[in-house]
DNA sequence: TTGTATGCGTTATCAA
DNA sequence: TTGATAACGCATACAA
């Protein structure tokens, strides 16, 4: 008669307390009050109250498909810029009655697979992907199945996604237009290797045409740092300082990461910013304000980043067959001491 | 006899494919090789890449009761501190063959308690919560039920959960002497509002009660500031500085939030680090080597304090009774220019 | 070493 | 307005 241990109530135990079928409950939690007698309506908000119960989500997935989980797979986690697009896709996909399952990839393609498997375990309604760039294949059969995909920031060539990003190629060409207009001679561009981020390799594409373009400056000024061995940032930022020595020297970093590691460096060698070189970079992380005389940025909407990717998500989830769209949010210069007039 | 739409491959199509029983499948996923012959392996083995098959983590869990999901309810995404630990429990968890729910509260203790339903509904096996501490009510029934939760950070009262943090009253301690022995004389604390946070009552009471004991300063240089409202904080920072007028002044900051917080406002009155002040923080944020001279801080092990949460979890999964624990793991004082010996 | 039968908690189909 | 019944994809007890 009683029950020793604490069974979790099922439907089943709903409709037995009040006095109803499984069916009806089923209608109730759908919602689906207008077909419900007032009485009927009200016996099962009590017994529900009183059993405390909470419909599995796992059994209602295996029988309607729809698992309410979407993933999100950020390829680096430590950054704010990806913590930032991380808040406002959470908030969104709260908002709308889903789950997020947050996988971190460290930029490591092969954890990127596993992850992709392991969503598509847990039958995830949408992805949305910061993608390494380096697992096409695997997207491609993503792309197949019934799975809404959103890309955000990088892009994919040949994959018919919908993709969030902002107007990188645009965003260059304000820097570099702003840096000129201000009386600067040589502009150095630092970027993370570029090899199948697309957004980098956008950046860093617009930033050698422009230069070329105007024959301002050599082409190698640029530099494709890898910054997982802490030593190789050095001995380019040296060289890059030798090489325009006497100029007005501007560095443009092509993410935050790299912005926090060029600081670093520069305080290391002893050097002030802006008097001995300026200082550009993208994203705009709490401490851009701060350091020196605070740093001049080009900020990315990343909360709108995030809620839009989802929302995109979501659309894609009422079987909206409409045709992939490219979505560019615009970016902001925020001026700061970093990059004076000359 | 053809399929129009690509049904997703189920246990039986395997089955089938394979010649063998669902039984059998099921053995080999499960891992129970030893138990199959060769060729029935190597069968099962071509069937399940034919078909592309992927085993649904929901049927299962419906089954057997695992599902493994992990929760994750973090009071503040956008802190770094969280972040870090967010990535370590993810690693961990991932390495576990589990997969992570994560729930970002804003220090709601509304969007806490819908969340905590969330993840129920879901049927997560264990929760880590960094918890807004104002839904104690509510945790308490999970305690109940079979889910293995671990408290990170922020403690409950009353309430036999693990818990992983630091000894917030030990760094707390390390700090004042710090200051103290490098010769400053009126030292002032400056936190978020401490009710309900465990962290903050603890580091503000070793406070309190070593200034007291040292009747060194009056306990009035304690400031609890809700950063909600940005203009909460100039009036109190320019409060103390005026009242300490001549003396050699530092502030110690309660987290990193309000460790930024007071950079800006020192930047924004043209005070500078450390001639017209000493700073003093908790966590170690990116920038701290870069604002001014550096900011001296006490590092908090975020990483392992994410690994270990989750270890505990994945440990309290394998059905051991034992009691609960509180582990605390040691904490570093990073010594900068913020704070030089007057 | 392998297979049959049953049930997990829910939704969907059909009937009343 | 309500209910009986089957099915979702898998794991498990038991049998062979």
């Amino acid at each position: 008669m009683t029950q020793l241990t604490t069974r979790r109530a099922t439907i089943g135990d709903v409709a037995a307390l009040a006095g109803v079928s499984k069916t009806t409950v089923s209608r109730y939690l759908a919602g689906n009050v207008d077909a419900l007698a007032k009485e009927t309506y009200h016996k099962i908000k009590v017994a529900i109250e009183t059993l405390g119960y909470h419909p599995s989500r796992m059994a209602s997935a295996l029988k309607s498909g729809r698992s309410y989980l979407i993933g999100m797979i950020i390829a680096d986690i430590t950054n704010p810029y990806s913590t930032a697009i991380l808040r406002g896709a959470e908030d969104e996909c709260n908002r709308c009655g889903y789950s997020l399952m947050v996988c971190n990839t460290d930029n490591d393609p092969e954890k990127e697979r596993q992850y992709i498997f392991t969503l598509q375990s847990h039958r995830i309604d949408g992805l949305i992907i910061n993608t390494t760039g380096r697992n096409n294949d695997f997207l491609r059969q993503l792309n197949a199945e019934d799975t809404a995909v959103v890309l955000v920031d990088r892009e994919i060539p040949d994959l018919s996604f919908d993709l969030v990003s902002v107007d990188n190629q645009g965003a260059v060409e304000e820097m570099v237009l702003f840096l000129l207009c201000r009386g600067y001679e040589r502009i150095a561009y630092f970027t993370e290797p570029v090899e199948g981020v697309s957004t980098r390799t956008d950046r860093l594409y617009k930033f050698k045409s422009m230069l070329n373009q105007r024959k301002h400056a050599s082409a190698a000024d640029t530099y494709e740092v890898d910054l997982s061995k802490s030593t190789n940032l050095l001995p380019r930022l040296e060289q890059f300082l030798e090489s325009a020595k006497g100029q007005h020297r501007a560095i443009i970093a092509g993410n935050s990461v790299m912005l926090l590691q060029i600081s670093l460096a520069l305080h290391t060698l002893g050097l002030q910013v802006p008097q001995d070189v300026a200082l550009l970079g993208f994203d705009n992380p709490d401490w851009a304000p701060l350091v020196g005389p605070g740093i001049t940025v080009i900020a990315q909407p990343t909360y709108e980043i995030g809620v839009t990717a989802m929302q995109r998500v979501l659309y894609r989830l009422q079987e909206n067959q409409e045709e992939t769209r490219h979505i560019r949010l615009p970016v902001e210069l925020i001026v700061r001491g970093s990059t004076p007039k000359v």
